[in-house]
DNA sequence: AGATGTATACCGAACGGTAGGTAAGGTTCT
DNA sequence: AGAACCTTACCTACCGTTCGGTATACATCT
């Protein structure tokens, strides 16, 4: 997760996740990016060539960590549940090593404000929620989980709260005991609610 | 949802909440909210002083709205199983209704642009997420929920599955059957995946 | 060794354009 | 007449971007 350049580009890099995540795109000023990194606005052009070119950068530098990550685990052939808590408890573990990364992506998935260059970006976002998908799959044929479930909304349920709870844990910096959080998300879901 | 006035403040109200919705509150300018709802900017000033005040209009609607639906929905003295059911029904019937609100309001909701003036708003929207954990306090109280699950948990997979269906709803304009997604949802979480 | 050339890394100032907002003045209705 | 409604014309501040430059450093030629 870093911009494998010189220090200022890096610099600026992180400064941008950081004002993007807070105000969106169009909250976002050259002038303020460039106050708040301690270069000047021509700089930043030097480096990234358009304010477009910055936020994408930063979400290429994304998609490519969020690729590592899934590979590496599935490497480990766990079972099911315990794929999934790895999988949640990375994560959670990427939020805290590099939370203003972490917040910028949660907002561009979050947000509505229509980017005419980010369409690739989301089409390209619904990938963890397929993976999701084929694990779950996984778990039915295994016999782990009943044959009966409805894997689609599984994996919505899965998804949409995995979404939730990083953003909740970016937005209150509550130090959270964020490995047992992801494993009380995904027995509640095996286990369920009723009798 | 309505604005209770005038024709044509209605009509500006309307045609704000699709602007904002699309585009986030630094995406729209005055001149185009003024273009697209074929009145000029200084009636838009007339009517709502400031780009802030239509904002925060359509806020204060939405949050009449909603607490309205849910005192509603509250006295029908459903199950809890029946009640969280009716409760996502009647949430997706809104989307229906008024896409052009619901859009607005889940797009407030999700954004993590921080507009300084949305504070109380926000906090306001952690209500919901409240009631749906009396919902399942009571469930458990009763005895329809098993009383080892986790209710924040179960209530965070719930809410937050909501939050992600109406979101996915507004941006597929799909005539999904929501009736039957309502209570897919409710039932996966309720029966778990474990065999 | 010294002069020359060239690439990298940066900056101050200014460009055309658009932002949110308003002053002043017509209509229209009562 | 006066209140309510709406417009044209315009303001200033700031936007993203670019221009024209400088400072440093390293390579090449003499």
């Amino acid at each position: 997760m870093a911009c494998t350049e010189t220090d200022t580009k890096e610099h600026i890099f992180k400064i941008a996740a950081q004002l993007f995540a807070e105000k969106g795109f169009n909250g976002v000023s050259m002038r303020e990016l460039s106050e708040q990194s301690g270069v000047s606005k021509p700089t930043i052009y030097y480096y990234f060539g358009s304010k477009e070119g910055i936020y994408r950068a930063l979400l290429e530098a994304g998609i490519e960590h969020t690729q590592a990550d899934v590979a590496r685990i599935r490497a480990l052939n766990l079972s099911v549940h315990d794929e999934l808590v790895v999988i949640i408890k990375e994560k959670f573990r990427d939020c805290r090593e590099y939370p203003e990364f972490s917040k910028f992506f949660i907002s561009v998935h979050m947000s509505i404000e229509k980017l005419t260059f980010i369409n690739d970006f989301k089409q390209r976002s619904d990938e963890p929620m397929m993976k999701l998908e084929q694990l779950l799959q996984r778990g039915v044929e295994s016999g782990e989980f009943r044959s009966d479930i409805d894997i689609k909304m599984a994996a919505d349920l899965l998804g949409s709260t995995i979404l939730f709870h990083i953003w909740r844990l970016m937005e209150s910096k509550a130090a959270n005991d964020s490995d047992q959080l992801a494993e009380k998300i995904v027995d509640t879901l095996c286990n369920g609610l009723r009798k």
